[in-house]
DNA sequence: ACCGGTAGACTGGTCTGACCAGTAAACCAG
DNA sequence: CTGGTTTACTGGTCAGACCAGTCTACCGGT
């Protein structure tokens, strides 16, 4: 015979679930505003402190957004990444989580993207990669910021190119947290122009495989270039839990 | 010449900020006690409402816990993928995150840890996989829940053997939003004992691949085993997509 | 007819002070 | 040593107040 803890539900989590549940089920939609908060708390019979304490909840969860003074009240945002982002940084922050497992789950993440991106692409993504392209090979001459800035449009590029938002997203998050990892190392590094040459060049071979649908190609590319790069930054002794995933 | 949006700082905001330095930074480690409110407003000298504003938030984020009447004050929480997961089931069900992107998703992830599993595995995790595999057999006679509940261990000790916690974690998470779209009608297929049998003779011979050190194989009776018990899920014009994972 | 400034009625952000129910630890009677 | 009781806290909630900011509708000048 098994009893189950008992936990009082505050009030502000049950203001908070409703609201949700209320854009969830679509009765609110983005761009809609919810009730000013001294009229949410006559319709929730709550003081003004619980209302607020439940739009802090929703607004941590990147759900609504409030500025004072704006009489139309909340707004109800868009789903976005953003707070999977920062779910996702302070994990890498808090745990334990080395730049090898990061670069490891990005080759994943790159590998697999390359390999659906060459064979789900449209014309339209081949023209935005080779936009992006060349906005890296404007950019080597314009400094290592816009160079950097160039090189993640064309990675987001090949991640849409998947149609998979889970693959975006997650790519996303795992290159801003690899990039915040290195960059420091990467600012000072002693011969910045040849590094970029060497990732164009590899970009250029990528959007070439990806071009003739070859995704297992494009794959095995776009991992090679991951450990070329980024490997001299992983401590030795790890590097071999990389190489499984370049076979 | 370009300006940038002027937002003023919260305090509350300014209040999260340093408590989750202290926590990055380890001058706060799980398990220690933050001072009570009252002694955080003087600290930060805002008032109680601002620090109970700042307090939700961390909370919201799985960062710490408070309990009414506690002397001990708010207890700080070990790094979980708990907000992750929360965060990732708000996009999936407030997006456009359809069952044939999660799938997708899923066979990348699975094919990979099944890959380096097989690579990395030690003694031990193969012991830990062969309990989960003997807690299967029984479940098959125990019903549904109890056999599904063991696939779970399976999977999650597969991820462990990578010894990369981001796939634990993403793993995790991707499972259960998976399992929460189509449990129901799990629950109410026809020949659930048939079902399991199939998923266990599957099982069984991704363990055998792991077990030899066949990294290649077991990716993909894994990423297949996926596709054939799930595929029927996924609308017909959008399987193709899975497809190119399986080659 | 248009325009710039302004007044007012709101908004959210913050503080104060109060009360309640809950917890834990020290205390005390058996 | 045990079981209840007291006590001093805790967090949860509410009420009321003030401020700075923003929008809107109005108004006077051109």
């Amino acid at each position: 015979m098994e009893f189950e803890p008992v936990s009082p539900v505050r009030a502000y989590q049950r203001v908070v679930e409703q609201i949700e549940e209320a854009v969830f089920s679509g009765r609110i939609k983005p761009g809609d505003r919810l009730p000013s908060e001294r009229e949410l708390m006559v319709q929730f019979d709550v003081g003004r402190s619980t209302v607020r304490e439940a739009l802090r909840v929703l607004q941590a969860a990147e759900m609504i957004r409030s500025r004072p003074g704006d009489p139309r009240g909340p707004e109800v945002l868009a789903a976005s990444p953003a707070a999977l982002r920062r779910s996702m940084h302070r994990l890498a922050r808090a745990d334990h989580i080395g730049l090898s497992d990061l670069l490891q789950f990005r080759m994943v993440l790159d590998g697999s993207a390359h390999l659906l991106a060459a064979q789900l692409r449209t014309e339209d993504h081949l023209a935005e990669l080779d936009a992006a392209l060349a906005a890296m090979r404007t950019g080597v001459s314009k400094g290592f910021a816009e160079f950097s800035h160039a090189d993640v449009a064309f990675h987001e590029a090949i991640a849409r190119a998947t149609g998979n938002p889970l693959l975006v997203i997650s790519g996303e998050v795992v290159r801003g947290v690899v990039l915040e990892l290195i960059e420091d190392k990467l600012e000072h590094a002693d011969d910045r122009t040849a590094l970029m040459r060497t990732w164009l060049a590899h970009h250029e071979e990528v959007l070439d495989a990806i071009r003739d649908s070859d995704g297992a190609h494009a794959s095995r590319l776009a991992k090679q270039a991951l450990y070329d790069n980024y490997a001299d930054y992983v401590p030795e002794e790890q590097r071999h839990l990389l190489l499984p995933l370049l076979a």
